[in-house]
DNA sequence: GCTATTTTTAAACATTTGATTAATCAACCG
DNA sequence: CGGTTGATTAATCAAATGTTTAAAAATAGC
């Protein structure tokens, strides 16, 4: 059997949200690009809303579950930050709209969104930074504010992607180019962190 | 004289725009918030689009240009790192839905926003690409890919304003805490940018 | 003080938009 | 076949929204 009627609209629905956001897509969008009409839109998912919830669900954890996830992987440092430049490079080539998407419609302290979000993540000790912690105290590397550091890499391997638009602008890089540089990041970004958290203090 | 009602509505505009992106403003917010009605909105701006438009071009401007010109001074190079995040910081403390209203105005490859962005940027050779080179060719740092570097720096001083309502669930911060973490930066940031420049390669 | 101009207001207009309805069609089951 | 259920369609509704209008109020110039 081919694709059905309700998977062609959350398809739909998921490609125009993430690139229009929520206030700047219609039902109408959504039913068009689906090739049906609204009325199927409201008989599958009740609103544009709560459609809009469940796509906006999805995204959030496509985003930040396999990130938590890797940096809780039992593997040594070097290897789990490559790891990570890695895969989360990968996926974002695949759907480079949605850390733009799912920050943007957080954006503003106490939206639904911010709610929404706060439910659905575990809390758990952070073992990556636990695991810096025991490396700074076999003296592998130097003591700094390891936060300090989980936020640089997330920074260095996620931003280029939203700012997408103005680097291509900026840079003169076409789409090929881009992604090209982002492959180049998984080296780079790497050896940033890695010389930050190993070369003699000053 | 007290504030205009041109400078009410502008301002009005501006902090809901920032908040809600264009699509999910209506003129009625904005007319309300800024204590008038909507025929003076399109009065002073003629549509809804237009006071926009303005709004995005000084927020773009406000967002890069003070980028763009402290990379560009005549400064040492550790000075300048140094002053490009503390600078970059205050003005994103100040307004921190900047830079997540811009770009996600700006994602879709051929937004109106995306059009008038590439008008708006002045070409101009890099000076910061430049003056790394020099540093290189001098023998005060490594050559690596410099364009990752500025990307970097751009991205670690940026990012955590983009994200930061995630940022604030995943670390349970509260807003003063958030404030005190990015001043931190202030000087992580240019030490990682300096050791990976200034550290044996491996 | 009177006129001309600018600013402000309340009301209305035409579309758009999210949602619903009632009827039709298709599929499955006994 | 008959009938029940689920899927689809076209039409419609009410509310929201961007914009305009025409009149009133305020301001400026002489």
């Amino acid at each position: 059997m081919a694709i059905s009627t309700e998977e062609k609209i959350r398809d739909a629905a998921k490609r125009i949200f993430l690139e229009k956001g929520f206030g700047s897509t219609t039902t109408r969008d959504i039913a068009e690009s689906a090739d049906t009409n609204i009325a199927l839109v409201n008989y599958y998912f009740h609103s544009k809303e709560r459609l809009f919830q469940e796509i906006f669900q999805d995204s959030f954890a496509e985003t930040f579950a396999p990130a938590t996830r890797i940096l809780n992987d039992d593997l040594p440092l070097e290897a789990k930050i490559y790891k990570f430049v890695d895969y989360m490079t990968d996926l974002l080539k695949k759907d480079p709209l949605l850390p733009v998407f799912v920050l943007s419609e957080m954006r503003g302290e106490n939206t639904k969104m911010c709610e929404m979000a706060s439910k659905m993540q575990e809390a758990g000790p952070n073992k990556f930074l636990q695991q810096l912690e025991r490396e700074a105290e076999k003296g592998n590397i130097r003591r700094v504010d390891f936060d300090q550091v989980e936020v640089s890499l997330m920074s260095m391997v996620v931003f280029p992607f939203i700012s997408m638009n103005v680097l291509k602008l900026k840079k003169q890089m076409s789409t090929e180019e881009f992604y090209r540089f982002v492959e180049e990041r998984k080296k780079a970004i790497p050896e940033m962190i890695l010389s930050y958290l190993r070369c003699r203090e000053e």
